[in-house]
DNA sequence: AGGAGTATATCTACTAGTAGGTTAAAGTCA
DNA sequence: TGACTTTAACCTACTAGTAGATATACTCCT
């Protein structure tokens, strides 16, 4: 342990709550929700269970709290992306990428994970996690939609619906490819998603 | 319970085992394999821990074994499809009819449950996973390659990615509808599978 | 036909370990 | 001093799994 007892610097706490949420999300990311318990966070932080529940006193609150990270997280890279480039096409790359991101750490996406546990999730749990597919279908369905009307891209039907099916087939792929310890199954699967979305549906992979 | 003590009749033997593993695989496809306990299904069944313990000895034991049954009860619905009819479009729609029916009853499909617990599963029952998505992706990959070769399928690259990527989206529009609640999510994401893969794409969904 | 023996199936009662969570005391620092 | 943070020690409930008793039924032997 690098300080055995007492109080940090006032301007530390954010840090230890970060440091507790980033322990937290690895667990969750790759073990679920149920996958893991207060005393795995603690041994690999090197603290006491009772010292994290003094910054999140039910997993319930952690968990939510870990969601609305997460969620505000990426929102802000879907922000950059946005601020980065026009082009309908670039951005799915773009967004694509973050899944990708997530998958060479070898974790699945923190929210699909918990949406497999959904049923035993606690309810503000449940709550925060509908508001991150709400926010990524509405990302998503914009992108589409724009890209349509530019004729960069092609798909038939309501962005919407074409944006909640993107989804789902990322996260699915994500869920599969874990079982095979393969991110090229993830990457090849994300590239036919991009690719039957294009106006130029060419690539022979 | 109808009998307290005592022994069955041996041709109960059988029953009794797919009774258990009828409540086990509820439990799974709806919690999870680490959201449900041997004190779970007991109770459901109105019996003890310890007679479960005498079927299956093990969790990671009843684990094994529902996966098992369910890829053996999957393998006959392909079978009984590819009895049906020849059209590759139709082996299709009954194929996602199968994933339909599972959702109809409020459950997530069992290996894609598991696939989300993965890292904490035992040995045995990771392996039993990747031979029912491999059987999957084998057959999907045949339908597909056929389809394709008598023109009624239209899709680009090799059909054993085609396959798994149909496979994650199926998975992840699951996963991602039951947040939800609604079923129409999976529907809906299920149509545009097909949709993309049929040469006349032409319906407005 | 009547046991004896064996296999099946279940029970009660228990173990060791882990889960999330609480308490009271104490250390640390502005 | 007083707010903040951490700790040791504990609690209750639950986890998978085990031990041993017991009830039933089938089979084989006399």
């Amino acid at each position: 342990m690098t300080a055995k007892k007492g109080a940090r610097p006032p301007a530390a706490q954010v840090s230890v709550k970060q440091r507790i949420l980033d322990v937290a999300e690895q667990c969750a990311q790759t073990r679920g929700f149920n996958g893991f318990s207060y005393a795995d966070v603690a041994e690999k932080l090197l603290c006491t269970k009772a010292s994290l529940h003094y910054h999140f006193p039910s997993k319930a609150e952690l968990g939510r709290a870990l969601i609305e990270r997460y969620h505000r997280v990426f929102e802000q890279a879907l922000e950059a992306i946005d601020g980065r480039t026009n082009e309908a096409g670039e951005k799915l790359r773009r967004y694509v990428a973050l899944y990708d991101s997530v998958m060479r750490n070898d974790r699945m996406c923190l929210c699909g994970m918990f949406a497999a546990e959904y049923a035993t999730l606690p309810a503000p749990m449940r709550d925060e996690l509908r508001l991150f597919f709400d926010a990524n279908e509405k990302w998503l369905a914009a992108v589409l939609e724009d890209g349509r009307r530019a004729g960069e891209l092609a798909f038939r039907g309501p962005a919407k619906q074409r944006a909640r099916s993107v989804l789902g087939a990322l996260e699915g792929a994500m869920l599969v490819a874990r079982a095979y310890g393969d991110g090229r199954r993830f990457q090849s699967a994300a590239k036919q998603v991009l690719t039957d979305l294009s106006v130029e549906r060419a690539q022979p992979s």
